[in-house]
DNA sequence: CATGGGATTGACT
DNA sequence: GTCAATCCCATGC
């Protein structure tokens, strides 16, 4: 997708991205989890302000945002909101739709369930790294493209973010309800509670 | 320059 | 359920 579909509240692009693909080479999947971050809240990077670390952060909607996350894994983010906001949406699961037999090499696992099913899981899958911080989402190496029609109109649910120590209360993770690749299900409390309604 | 803390995962009890 | 691996970076002296 062009910039301008990040140009947005970062809890509308985080809704918005489930469903969509994700492409680097040969492989691809659909984002069935994803969460928001914005400068506002402790739990985001940016929430320190500009330092070298979330120079990209701060840039253009639509950049690729990747860290290393506890020295070991490489996570996914979109730049979300106008530039001079520190906001993204972490790519936390995808479905594999394609390259399955190249994520399965890269991940040293068979079952397709087990492939994408984590932010750090599927940027291995993917042979993501952090080179690609900084990259552009829609002239690539890495791809985000629109929904595919059979994803059309698929439920999301919201729930509380995962790993985190601070803003643990907000609802800013997003899920396709009926999936079975996510990094974990969907809370009891998600499920049940009024406090947990997606965005309108 | 030293220190401490992770937006995680996989192995193990 | 517990826990270590491992590295980037923000912070403070």
């Amino acid at each position: 997708m062009r910039p301008d579909f990040y140009t947005r509240p970062v809890l509308e692009v985080a809704r918005d991205l489930v469903g969509c693909l994700v492409t680097h080479g040969d492989c691809a999947g659909v984002i069935v989890e994803t969460e928001a971050y914005h400068d506002s809240e402790p739990a985001c990077h940016a929430f320190v302000g500009l330092t070298p670390r979330t120079r990209t952060l701060f840039g253009l909607p639509g950049l690729a945002y990747v860290y290393r996350s506890y020295g070991v894994h490489a996570l996914l983010n979109a730049v979300s909101e106008p530039e001079g906001i520190g906001a993204a949406v972490l790519i936390r699961a995808l479905q594999p739709v394609a390259g399955i037999d190249h994520m399965r090499a890269r991940r040293g696992v068979t079952l397709e369930r087990q492939l994408c099913s984590g932010p750090g899981k599927l940027t291995q899958a993917l042979g993501i790294e952090l080179h690609h911080n900084g990259t552009d989402l829609w002239r690539g190496p890495i791809v985000f493209s629109p929904r595919p029609a059979a994803w059309t109109g698929v439920e999301v649910v919201c729930d509380r973010r995962v790993g985190i120590t601070r803003a643990v209360e907000l609802p800013w993770r997003f899920c396709a309800a009926e999936s079975r690749f996510l990094s974990r299900p969907v809370s009891r409390a998600a499920r049940t509670s009024d406090d947990f309604r997606t965005l309108a």
